[in-house]
DNA sequence: ACGAATAGATGATAGCAATCATCTAATTCA
DNA sequence: TGAATTAGATGATTGCTATCATCTATTCGT
């Protein structure tokens, strides 16, 4: 059944958000391209009439789950008072909403050192969705060169992830991992600041 | 060929460390059973003889490392001059031999949600690694009472892994990823010091 | 020393995942 | 309108992995 260019392209976004999606929830290698097409309406055939392989698609779904991200980010910078950007972007970052889904959330956070494996292209998006990631941070933030600005980006992002990681593993203890949450947000905020 | 039982608990340890190691290095899932054995020196045959599943080898891999980081790390306390343990901790971690060699690091940087997504007991024993690591750190650190200890150390558990994660990252920009490192550093002991 | 027990090897099986050849129905364009 | 094109479905195929049955050589208990 032959379908129009548009409708191709969108068939092909509905089949890498669906892939983004499963990839952060499950890990690459346990996201089998069967089930992606299953899960995006779409039985395994025709996929690689997509995409040449399997890394293709996982390529893909991370950059499109970093632009994603970004999209968000921006969203929320755009909103906040000025002087307040950083710390909406932070607050956005460490809650229990990121902590429980991982399958709309960070990639880092999910499957990054997954990817750093991968190679290729997959590690090629992961790096360069962080390059950006940290890029859009530096932009928020005050300090006297540009060099403080992406060191405390830099930390900024650390604590971002290691505290959501850290979260995330203590969530078996429901106060100790809001806690993890708290402290992280402080932290972060605290660096941000100067 | 029957073994001794002296023996069979060291062809066990060699077995769980050659996981612990390929799993750092590899990832859960691309670590198979027979690889493991074959780099332990054996065939895959004799496997179920020491663990029920591999599952239950992962268990014990995770377990293990992060037993032979805790006593890695208790060993550098136990050097440090007193005032200075914490700050021994968090620059034997945020080096550059670290981030390069995952396969003898930290498990918690290496397959962290992986661990998590995988359940049952290696899961467990990921989440109990953690704990115990978070123990460990807060009983270096000084705070006006134990809850600030304790937030202190999730605070410097959570830079490390982050600044770790985020220096693999980047290691394409080695300059990047030095710096990830040493504002990491300066970041964990900052706020450790309180 | 001898028989029961067993560590580890060999080889088989079953299931799953990626990839691809082929088919079909619908669409685009001449 | 009709021929060429192609998105997506069906159905192999190939290769890998976890798991297990069986075999054998050794060692421990008696």
């Amino acid at each position: 059944m032959r379908r129009s260019a548009e409708e191709k392209a969108e068939t092909r976004r509905q089949i890498v958000r669906t892939a983004g999606r499963m990839i952060r929830d499950r890990g690459l290698a346990d996201t089998g391209v069967t089930e992606v097409m299953a899960e995006a309406g779409l039985t395994h055939g025709g996929f690689y009439r997509h995409f040449e392989s399997k890394d293709a698609l996982a390529a893909a779904a991370v950059e499109s789950a970093f632009a994603h991200m970004r999209a968000r980010l921006e969203q929320i910078t755009a909103k906040a008072p000025v002087g307040k950007k950083m710390a909406a972007l932070i607050d956005t970052y460490l809650t229990e909403a990121h902590r429980d889904q991982p399958q709309h959330g960070c990639v880092m956070a999910s499957v990054g050192m997954e990817a750093q494996r991968a190679g290729g292209a997959v590690q090629a998006a992961y790096e360069d969705g962080i390059a950006r990631l940290l890029a859009l941070f530096a932009a928020q933030i005050d300090g006297p060169t540009r060099q403080q600005c992406n060191d405390r980006a830099q930390v900024v992002l650390s604590i971002m992830v290691g505290g959501l990681l850290l979260a995330r593993a203590l969530r078996s203890d429901a106060a100790a991992s809001k806690r993890a949450l708290a402290n992280a947000r402080k932290a972060a905020l605290s660096v941000a600041a100067g």
